[in-house]
DNA sequence: CTTTTTCATTGATTTAGATCAATGCCATTT
DNA sequence: AAATGGCATTGATCTAAATCAATGAAAAAG
């Protein structure tokens, strides 16, 4: 169990056997049908949450009812409302599963003492987050100074395996546009 | 010297004094006058830089020359094209003064070691990066889920003191806006 | 003090993308 | 096999923001 989670700790930063068997009590297995939900909004995140196989996604609902899927995760991946995570405060995102998935969660009192604990663990952590800031700074990059038909374009070259899992409706709204738009761009670079 | 910075060390993680000397050497100290550059876009990221009085800017230029701004850095931010910094590629940003400022400079090789034999400089880091993703992300989800009205005033309340300093078409660039736009919605914010 | 330059505002027009509405296609369910 | 719901596509229209253009005011430079 947790290989796919041992194995990205690994490759990213020297951990010895030892201390993998120290994090590995501080784990919680979880295992999700498509369409369960790991988050509502209006709870607490409780659990920084590593995909071990399947897919999630996180979104947060408009006004007018409209879902906006702030972030994709797949094998390998690490999805969390950070936020709710680190204050405690309620959550005003949702994470499901568009996939039947195993999960590795990791509790807020497990993260903050393997952060005490096992200092090669923070650093892991520290490496993800900023993984995760370079890649939101790239997307919003991409939203103020690309094209829609250039985002479409650099999304799927980004990720190619994304696209190939998740409807393409659930895409445009990862974009920030409307399912039709996204069809209609996607007829416009076909023909070209 | 580095009182802002030091101050910042201090807030976030209980340094000893002795910490906080050893840390000193590898700091560099530099000025810059109004509309000078820290980095230039094709150049390498080689610095980290916090601001200890004054205000920076980052942005980037789209094809058609219309400069997007990124980042605002006023005294206690941090700014860099971390992607550049760490990966020692070109860097795609610019990085500039928008007011005389005096700054703190942190070398990637000063803060690779920093990492390394301080421990507490590595959870100040870690802390600060997830702040950066945390703002990034509240940013992403106002720029996909508000209205232009709505993201103007949550920017104000949320950084009056950056309104206060820094003239209206750079708020239009950081919001994504044309100048013309961010006057009229101001214009019918006013009237209400 | 005068001359530039930078900046904000306002108006007229254009345009990219949203919205509204309908159709057909699979893939499940029954 | 029939029925249902989720999904992508297409067309017609609407709208928010961009673009183009001009004016003034304020700030900086000479």
């Amino acid at each position: 169990m947790y290989e796919v989670f041992f194995q990205s700790l690994r490759s990213k930063v020297p951990f010895t056997d030892e201390e993998l068997e120290q994090i590995r009590p501080y784990l919680t297995p979880k295992k999700l049908r498509k369409k369960q939900y790991l988050l509502q909004e209006g709870d607490v995140c409780k659990y920084a949450c590593f995909v071990e196989r399947g897919a999630l996604r996180s979104y947060v609902v408009d006004d007018k009812g409209t879902e906006r899927i702030v972030q994709f995760a797949l094998e390998g991946w690490t999805i969390a409302d950070l936020y709710s995570f680190i204050t405690g405060e309620p959550s005003t995102y949702n994470i499901d599963a568009l996939e039947d998935s195993e999960l590795v969660l990791i509790s807020k009192k497990a993260h903050e003492e393997l952060l005490e604990k096992i200092p090669r663990y923070e650093t892991y952590h520290r490496l993800q987050i900023t993984g995760a800031y370079l890649a939101l700074q790239r997307r919003l990059v991409s939203i103020t100074n690309l094209s829609v038909e250039e985002r479409y374009t650099s999304f799927m070259n980004l990720y190619p395996n994304i696209a190939q899992r998740v409807p393409q409706h659930m895409i445009a709204s990862y974009m920030g546009l409307t399912p039709e738009t996204l069809s209609r761009v996607r007829k416009k670079l076909i023909r070209s």
